[in-house]
This record gives structure tokens, C-alpha cells and sequence, in this order.
DNA sequence: TTGGCTGCAAAGTATTTGCAACATG
DNA sequence: CATGTTGCAAATACTTTGCAGCCAA
């Protein structure tokens, strides 16, 4: 696999952008993260590790790392934190959210997968992307009263 | 179809809340949007309507209606306002968007839908939801150069 | 050198909340 | 009439932006 600060360099080179301290560190950074993070995650991450970059910059570098596929949004909804998830390099996957305990998990489903793109193709489109989150109660809350979507 | 006014009250009274006037003009509006909509575009309609629920009534009692599982989100991304949709009484859907234009086709494809409750059950899970979103470039966006999610 | 990039702080946007008046049950 | 609900406006929370100095190419 391919180091991802320069892979991420060599999307920048391709935009005509600059190759810069601050947005190597942001890909060093996210490419040591594990679980989904949100955008404080991460400033306070690299201000931990000396970094220079401010939140600014982690706001305008986000978009650039979305376009390169290096991250992508994990979860976003109306009045949260959105949270993000860095994907390069590790194997595709979506997620089963338990609504009551906000637990995730990942699964991969190869046949979801394969429908997707029927279903894309019926209609004369290129499939590009897909979002799909399962809504899920685990057993352990399952006694609790609490919403469920 | 039970009338979707009387169906939030119960919902209402369920949870021993009020049934107030404001809330029933909100579902009725509601009920008779076709497309997403955002709470922008809820607040003017009722204006127009000459409701007096007001702008803060209208976000509080939207976690009401998906609690109820009249509405849902329909659209969520960092930075973008939320839009929803009304559900009650119309056919389960989900979506495809082209990422350049935005427009967004509605589909169904039971295939998907069996995977997904197949997935839950095997992790030991109920699924009470899900959330799929196709990305896709339409025939007409495909010639220009947009970003690609 | 010449733009692109950065940090800072201010500005935007979307959403939530405190409070006093009001309406429902 | 007791208490949940509402509108208003202020407060939050998250994200974007203008600008002057900085740095990559």
C-alpha cells in the first residue's frame, strides 16, 4: 500500500495545490486513527503532537481528503457533530448503528453491494458512492425504553 | 390510512404530551409535502398557511414526528442544512443522488432490504431502520468536471 | 518572486434554550 | 388550575471566511 501522506501529496500536485507541512501532518495523523472522529478529535490530536495546524486548516483540508477518497463521513445528522473515518488502505465497509447505545459496528455484505449497482444501472446511472447504515437495537438495550428510529 | 393528524395525537397522548394546535397545523402541512423539505421551507409554508407556529416550535417538534416515524431524515452532510421527508402512508424508498446535480430519484429494491435484515439477525440484532443513499453521475452531468464523492 | 496557504478572529448558519405568557386536559 | 407548550430573543455549536503575513514551487 502506498504511503498516504504522498498519495495525498500527489492528489494535491494533480489540483495544482500546494504540498504543505500542516496537510502532511493532518494525513499522518488520521492515518494512525482507528475509529470514527470528529473534527476536535483531531485538532486536539495534532495539537498533542506538536502540530501547527489550526482548525481552519482542518476545516478546508477536509474536503480536499474527501475528494481523494482518503476519508470519508461516518456519521451526520441534523444538530450533531458529523464524525468522520479514514478509509485508505482498509478494507470497505458500512456500519450497524444501535440507536439506543450509539454503539457501531462494521460489516461488509458483498451481495448489498452487487444490488446497489444493479439498481444504479437500471436506471442509467454510474454508480460513484454509496451510504448505508443499519439501524439496530443490541440485546443489552433491548430491555431499556429509550427511541428508536 | 388512519388521518395523519389523529395518528400523531395518539402518538401524543402516548406519551402523555399535549395535543396542541400548533403541532396538528405542522402534520398537516406535512402531509401534503411531495418533496424533501427543509425547516426553512416548513416555517414559510405554515406562515403562508397563516399558522402561528413559529420557527422553534417547528424544530421541536420534529423529533416528535420521527419518534412517530411520520417523517425522516432525508438529507444530512457536515455544513448542509438537513432536509427531511414524509413517510407516513407512502411506500418505503430510498434514494439515489447524482453528486454533481444534486436531483435524487426514489427506488426500491427488495433484494437490499432482505440482506440488510439478514446482516442484523447475524450480529443478533433487531433492525428497526436503515439508511441507504446511492451516489451516482447522471447521463447529463458526466460530460463536465464536477466532484465525485 | 508569486500565488497559494495559514492562523486568527470575526462572521455565518443551523439549531437549541430560558423565560414569561398561554392553552390544554 | 396545574403543567406542558409556545414565541421570542438570546445563546450555542459548528463551520466558513477576510485578511495580512508566510512559505512552497
Amino acid at each position: 500500500m502506498r504511503d498516504p501522506v504522498e498519495l495525498f501529496r500527489e492528489h494535491l500536485r494533480s489540483k495544482n495545490m500546494r504540498c504543505t507541512q500542516e496537510r502532511d501532518e493532518i494525513v499522518r495523523a488520521l492515518s494512525k486513527t482507528k475509529k470514527h472522529f470528529r473534527i476536535e478529535d483531531l485538532v486536539t490530536d495534532l495539537k498533542a503532537k506538536g502540530s501547527a495546524a489550526s482548525r481552519a486548516t482542518v476545516y478546508r483540508t477536509i474536503p480536499l481528503l474527501i475528494e481523494s477518497r482518503m476519508i470519508r463521513v461516518a456519521e451526520s445528522n441534523p444538530g450533531e457533530e458529523s464524525a468522520y473515518e479514514y478509509i485508505y488502505g482498509r478494507g470497505h465497509h458500512d456500519h450497524l448503528y444501535c440507536t439506543r447505545c450509539n454503539a457501531h459496528i462494521e460489516f461488509e455484505e458483498r451481495g448489498i453491494e452487487l444490488l446497489q449497482m444493479d439498481v444504479a444501472r437500471h436506471y442509467g446511472y454510474k454508480l460513484v458512492g454509496h451510504r448505508l447504515e443499519l439501524y439496530v437495537v443490541c440485546p443489552q438495550c433491548r430491555e431499556t425504553g429509550a427511541r428508536e428510529i
